[in-house]
DNA sequence: CGAGCAATGATAACAGTGTCAACATAAGAG
DNA sequence: CTCTTATGTTGACACTGTTATCATTGCTCG
């Protein structure tokens, strides 16, 4: 176990690299996409069994789909967060971003949360997702009011994060049509004021 | 004549019903329960393929048992809506019912909305999901105030519903602990007085 | 530079799955 | 009682994830 660099060439050149690209182009163009081990590797002109220097099994392959997954929704919501400023108006951007985001990325929100849902939290890795999970949760804190007790921005995040999450889910199984209008309807009528 | 039973008769009696009841109670008592046909069928001893001839396919059978969840959610609902009364009060308790039901439901909640997600609502039987979801729709819109306008009603009842099922879900993946006095609190926080 | 070792890839195989076609049996209608 | 039909079985095919074994490449170090 020497210190070899991650992005060593040799004979795919980077396989890793390669096939988590392919799997997310996949999660970005199709809704749901075959992310098969054998298929991924066929595609990618790779034995079946390649993979497995690679990854220990699927699940760490969903896994470092997830974790991209959940960065990259991280960034975009501390991105609205930065860019609408705090207070009432900021936190309604967010949580419309967060809803933005899951309907341009249905496959990609859930394999997140299939994935978070059956990962043993007391794992050897919790700082990978929980620091990913934390960025997400900071996001819309960053728009709570300052006068809040800790208990009550506790349960206002809490609040927002099921709100908006809830809302793109029905969204993503066709329950409700996506609209834009709708939605900041929805999200302005959740209230700080008393709690 | 290998490993089935040797006494048992030919013909099973009532298999589809018998699958279903064995399927429910995986449902019901594993959080990750196998409904593989294969695996179902070994138990319910019988051949691999009999569950063909009252099942088109393996997603017939999920459907179905998805169906009856839904049902039941739907009953349970119901159930709370007329016991809880009408208002503000009704509406928390209608909310609660939800998230706790889906706590003590998880992998039948996840079924339900894993199905739901890959019907094609144009389907040959839209009434069967379509209807069971009209109830849950109404045990929420039951709790609305009266004074309310057609779109306020409608903004309301999708940010309700959004706001118990995000929440149920949150707590289902593992995000939030299940916590009945944050759910309370959570859920108290809408309000609909302005909108 | 050259030898050796570790990293990477390929093949073959096993267990498991959903699904179909062909065959067997039991139940019920005439 | 016969015949049709519903139901169950067997065998097979094409997949999948996974492991063990063998082959090759490239990096490291004497």
């Amino acid at each position: 176990m020497s210190g070899l660099p991650v992005n060593a060439p040799y004979h795919h050149g980077d396989l890793r690299a390669a096939a988590l690209q392919m799997g997310m182009e996949r999660l970005e163009s199709q809704e749901q996409p075959d992310l098969g081990l054998r298929a991924l590797a066929r595609d990618l002109g790779v034995s079946a069994t390649a993979l497995y220097r690679h990854f220990p099994n699927k699940d760490a392959l969903l896994d470092a789909l997830a974790l991209e997954g959940l960065n990259r929704l991280g960034r975009s919501q501390a991105e609205a967060a930065t860019e609408a400023g705090g207070g009432r108006d900021g936190f309604t951007e967010v949580g419309i971003t967060y809803v933005e985001w899951a309907v341009e990325n249905p496959a990609l929100l859930r394999l997140i949360y299939n994935r978070i849902g059956q990962v043993d939290l007391t794992d050897d890795d919790p700082s990978a997702m929980g620091e990913a999970f934390y960025q997400l949760r900071a996001g819309i804190a960053a728009t709570m009011p300052d006068a809040m007790s800790q208990d009550q921005r506790a349960a206002a995040a809490l609040h927002a994060w099921s709100l908006v999450h809830g809302l793109a889910m029905l969204i993503l199984d066709g329950q409700v049509a996506y609209d834009p209008a709708m939605v900041r309807k929805v999200v302005l009528m959740t209230d700080f004021r008393d709690c």
